[in-house]
RNA sequence: GUGAGUGUAGCUCAAUGGUCAGAGCACUGGACUGUGGCUCCAGGUGUUGGGGGUUCGAGUCCCCUCACUCACCCCA
């Protein structure tokens, strides 16, 4: 074979598709119905864009985005994920300046030169909210709400909602230090990714799935306890929401989020059937990203749906239908295929999927073939069909057949 | 970036170091001269991922390389 398609990066076309389609559809029709509204943000940025929002020490940053120069030498970067260009977009155009608060959600491709594996790609698709403008934890509860609803409506189940609160700028720098103190003494005996971690980013120790860095870190201090009075109370009511709301959830004090412009909420989705890469949504609240960018003080909250996850889960049930089309027309020589690339036409143009068979294969291969594509019906056309100046149809589910003129063919599609 | 596993027909997979590398699925035709699913018959493509080595002889053993897969890191 002489050309592939990149590594981690693959194409999607039917069957597939068909469910691609039915996930997209049903996203935004879900997220309508929230008050979201599509955005549209470039895929490529400035990298500059990625560095101050992701976070200068992340990997994303440090060795997972796909930069280049352009042909003026400016630093470019297509998109590692969705939030920064969404809240580049609302800060550039002044979006703030509208009724708050402001509602988007998207959807496409994303890249990250990582090494693939299951639920993992160079190019993937999410499909993200962003909301912007409330400090209040009902919104937090919204979007935990829409995503139960949309992940309901596409037919995924068996799905996990956890929860965490990491704090604010007031309360998580006690925190961290409250990490550190507690690990320096255990930095021995820790993994060395955990040795690396207590220079970067001591809450990642939390998660580390190391046997003995498990043990190590029983008695660690836990973030709610070191939370402001603020946003213990954002927490609290954040959770009388959801109980409200019938959302059931985990807290996972260990559940700290990579990307640096988090805070107080996050939470994740996630589902046992995926494999190592088992989130199928995650996110958090973001309240210091705008200002950052240069808007004004504004809070914010957002998740990412990953496409390919939920992809694979909705297979894996089955419960897609692949649509079919309405008739498949057999015909058996020049005159009678004439007859049905016309009828054929005349049924397209009312909006009816029309197959045809072609009159070099025989008849046993066409109506084979009207099988195989599950058509509902199958008209045929022969040399007898053209004299009589009618055509016999058959409908594959119950094998009944009959004939029918020309001219009353639009009465048979309305009644059935 | 690190580690492990797998590469044989379009797909899923067989073949103890030994003759000509096979089977199922799928595709086309026929049995059924114009009626799908079931059954039977017929029809064919492989540089065994690529390169080198060991051997009288390599799909099989060794080395290199590439690709894919899974896991780590990280993350949707």
């Amino acid at each position: 074979m002489k050309y592939s398609a990149l590594k981690g990066i693959h194409d999607i076309f039917p069957p597939d598709s068909f469910i691609w389609q039915h996930v997209e559809n049903t996203a935004k029709e879900i997220f309508s119905s929230y008050g979201f509204h599509e955005l549209r943000p470039p895929i490529i940025e400035s990298t500059e864009v990625f560095v101050r929002s992701i976070g200068e020490s992340s990997d994303i940053v440090e060795k997972e985005m796909y930069t280049f120069n352009d042909k003026a030498g400016r630093r470019i970067t297509l998109r590692p994920e969705g939030t920064a260009s969404v809240v580049r977009c609302y800060v550039e155009n002044h979006l703030y300046n509208l009724p708050s608060p402001q509602k988007f959600f998207y959807s496409g491709p994303m890249f990250r030169y990582e090494r693939p594996q299951a639920g993992r790609f160079r190019q993937f698709y999410q499909i993200g909210a962003e909301a912007f403008g409330v400090f209040d934890s009902i919104i937090d509860a919204e979007i935990l709400s829409l995503l139960k609803l949309f992940f309901e409506r596409i037919g995924l189940k068996e799905l996990n909602f956890q929860i965490n609160s990491i704090g604010c700028d007031v309360c998580r720098p006690d925190y961290r230090k409250a990490l550190i103190d507690f690990f320096s003494s255990k930095l021995e005996a820790l993994c060395p990714d955990c040795r690396r971690r207590y220079e970067i980013n001591p809450l990642r120790i939390l998660d580390c799935k190391v046997p003995d860095c498990i043990k190590l870190k029983e008695g660690a201090p836990v973030v709610i306890k070191y939370l402001c009075k603020e946003c213990i109370e954002h927490f609290d009511s954040f959770q009388a929401y959801l109980n409200l709301l019938n959302i059931p959830f985990n807290i996972n004090p260990n559940m700290v989020r990579g990307l640096d412009y988090y805070t107080r909420t996050t939470f994740e989705v996630t589902c046992e059937h995926l494999g190592a890469q088992n989130a199928v949504a995650a996110g958090g609240r973001y309240d210091k990203l705008v200002e950052e960018f240069g808007g004004p003080k504004t809070p914010a909250i957002g998740f990412a749906a990953g496409m390919e996850r939920i992809i694979s889960l909705l297979k894996n049930s089955g419960s897609i239908k692949i649509p079919a089309p309405r008739i498949f027309i057999a015909s058996l020589d020049f005159e009678s295929g004439k007859k049905a690339l016309s009828i054929a036409n005349n049924l397209r143009e009312k909006g009816l999927w029309i197959e045809l068979g072609y009159p070099g294969n025989s008849l046993k291969s066409q109506m084979r073939r009207a099988d195989r594509v599950s058509a509902e019906y199958v008209f045929i056309i022969g040399e007898d069909e053209i004299k009589l100046g009618k055509l016999k149809w058959k409908k594959l589910s119950d094998k009944s057949q009959g004939e029918i003129s020309f001219s009353e063919i639009d009465s048979l599609i309305s009644n059935n």
